[in-house]
DNA sequence: TAAATTTGTTAGCCTGCGCTAATTTTTGCC
DNA sequence: GGCAAAAATTAGCGCAGGCTAACAAATTTA
């Protein structure tokens, strides 16, 4: 069962929460995110069926390993895209919001060609 | 009424059979896209609706101004950035499967940035 | 002209993924 | 312990956009 674009998305989300906030629950991601409880109830469920998280009986979430390289990769590809967006002068929110809707759709290649040249520009 | 992505999808094929073709039908659409003849027939009426698209009383399809003017946009974006990530190294099919997902996604001004390295980069 | 093929449409299913409404369950305070 | 607030879940709606099945219309071909 592979992640649909918004199992990602709450994926990465899980991800950068837990980066700033020792305990996350379900109602944390979707303040986050913007969506209602029953939409993220089902999400994390989804996930926890798919193995990318676990939920303990307190409703406290956390990444399985397999979860936590599935977002470490989607968020070097956030970073990635996003600054290099901003190094080609567009601004911050929206090179935020396009980082977002394609690091879900670039393939495995392209992104490491983009990030290759994009590391080689930026050195000079 | 906006087009969405689907929309985009037919709109685009629409221009590029029409590019090679005189004359098309909504088979011809079904065909190159590898849809089958009621998602294709629904399609069309909804680019007929919106106006991006006409269609004769036999069935061949053209393009509104409007329709043109938006497939036009479209596939800029699709050749830029599949050109754009070929020199990049990207192989062909990958690069223009990336494209196609990309173009739907990224901004106004984010594909303006892109573009303008690129033909920056190609310069020299 | 009649039969066969091609093209297009209609009806309706299914999945993803938002939502509201209503109901649990859990938590925390008095 | 009891009760209110917070958190989570369930049920079900709506839209986008694929699909199949069935049928209608148009075209071709024998």
């Amino acid at each position: 069962m592979a992640l649909h674009e918004s199992g990602q998305m709450y994926l990465e989300a899980i991800y950068v929460l837990l980066q700033k906030n020792e305990k996350i629950r379900a109602i944390d991601v979707g303040a986050y995110l913007g969506y209602t409880k029953p939409s993220v109830s089902r999400a994390v469920g989804l996930l926890k069926k798919s193995e990318h998280i676990a939920v303990d009986a307190d409703g406290y979430i956390t990444l399985t390993p397999k979860g936590e390289a599935f977002a470490e990769q989607l968020y070097e590809r956030h970073t990635v895209l996003t600054n290099m967006l901003m190094a080609l002068g567009v601004d911050e929110k929206t090179a935020t919001e396009d980082a977002c809707r394609m690091e879900h759709v670039i393939s495995e290649s392209s992104f490491a060609a983009v990030k290759e040249h994009y590391l080689n520009y930026k050195k000079q």
